[in-house]
DNA sequence: CATTTAAACGGAGGGGTCCTCCGGAAGACA
DNA sequence: TGTCTTCCGGAGGACCCCTCCGTTTAAATG
């Protein structure tokens, strides 16, 4: 990789954290070119797609969370553990807004840069549930796929009322509740 | 009200019901005028915003709803009756996809032509909430604003999965039996 | 009917965004 | 220093939003 290739990647990627940060997942990718000092054309060489440039700006994220279960996975209650995760998810998601929405897109496109690169996290999430499930302290019938629906839906919901924390737990307590083997 | 304001009105809507129903509510408001044989600037003289737009869409489903709950609010079981009205949303509010969103963001925004439009609908909710609420059946801390954003967290899920209703009813029921008092 | 008048129409136009494409700049390596 | 290959930049076509105003036309009036 040509050094000004490497810089200008760089560059852009800060830049690109800060734009999405203030206008969500769908801001100007041109705006982002600007703030970045770099033609329009080299921000779509390095990321040929929105998705491809969000998944480089959530890589960590991933990471993060995929060993945050796996650190849970040696707690004490399975229950409280799938929880925390689910709360942890739940919070991070809320960082971008629109990213909810983008990441329960991705987890039905099998091809999509987000579902690769998430791969780790929802393993994660996989194990904890399964666990949770073994324990007898979640209800059977709860697929993989479904806690990460749950954690999307009260982000969802968090994000079109960002003032109302309080309405946040509400929600995220009667999902959790939900999910409670009775 | 002219004759043909009166047509070019009508027109706009049945088109703009055709269309935000195809591509959801950000739909290009230009290919509705198009459609309609109107020129853009009479879509913006009858409908001022987008919102504006959506409400009058959705104005005759708000008062079904309405009446609906007034029904239900002489149903036997009160928790039943909640669930009913509830699954009702949820499934209405697919039609468009992004219409739970937009309703979500209107839900805060008290000025707004579809809060204001809205009003009997959440009354209604309001009165089958607290029904169930005073026998007992669902948690007393359920605060009457919570149920329209669980049906609406709902709807946003199912529309990023357009496939897979089972999956709606699932992510349904963990809601459900969250609401349910222990 | 003919005329007038005020309501309603239409679309050009300025400002944005998306994404592609290719001539030109500039690293890297000999 | 010169060559070669990678990388850059931004013009350009297509689309959309929304406003503004000259023109058309329904309808009321004489």
């Amino acid at each position: 990789m040509r050094a000004d290739a490497r810089r200008n990647y760089g560059r852009l990627l800060a830049e690109a954290g800060a734009v999405v940060a203030e206008q969500g997942t769908d801001a100007s990718l041109e705006e982002v070119a600007r703030r970045a000092g770099v033609g329009i054309g080299t921000l779509y060489r390095h990321f040929p797609t929105r998705e491809a440039l969000l998944e480089a700006l959530l890589r960590d994220r991933f990471d993060g969370l995929a060993s945050y279960a796996e650190d849970l996975l040696g707690a004490d209650d399975p229950f409280d553990a799938l929880v925390a995760w689910l709360r942890r998810i739940a919070k991070g998601t809320v960082a971008y807004r629109g990213l909810a929405q983008a990441m329960m897109a991705a987890l039905q496109d099998e091809a999509s840069d987000l579902y690769v690169s998430c791969h780790g996290m929802r393993a994660g999430g996989q194990a904890l549930l399964a666990r949770a499930q073994k324990a007898g302290e979640v209800r059977p019938d709860v697929r993989p796929e479904d806690v990460l629906y749950l954690a999307g839906m009260v982000a969802t919901a968090t994000e079109q009322v960002p003032g109302d924390a309080a309405l946040h737990d509400r929600l995220f307590t009667y999902v959790i509740d939900g999910l409670r083997a009775r």
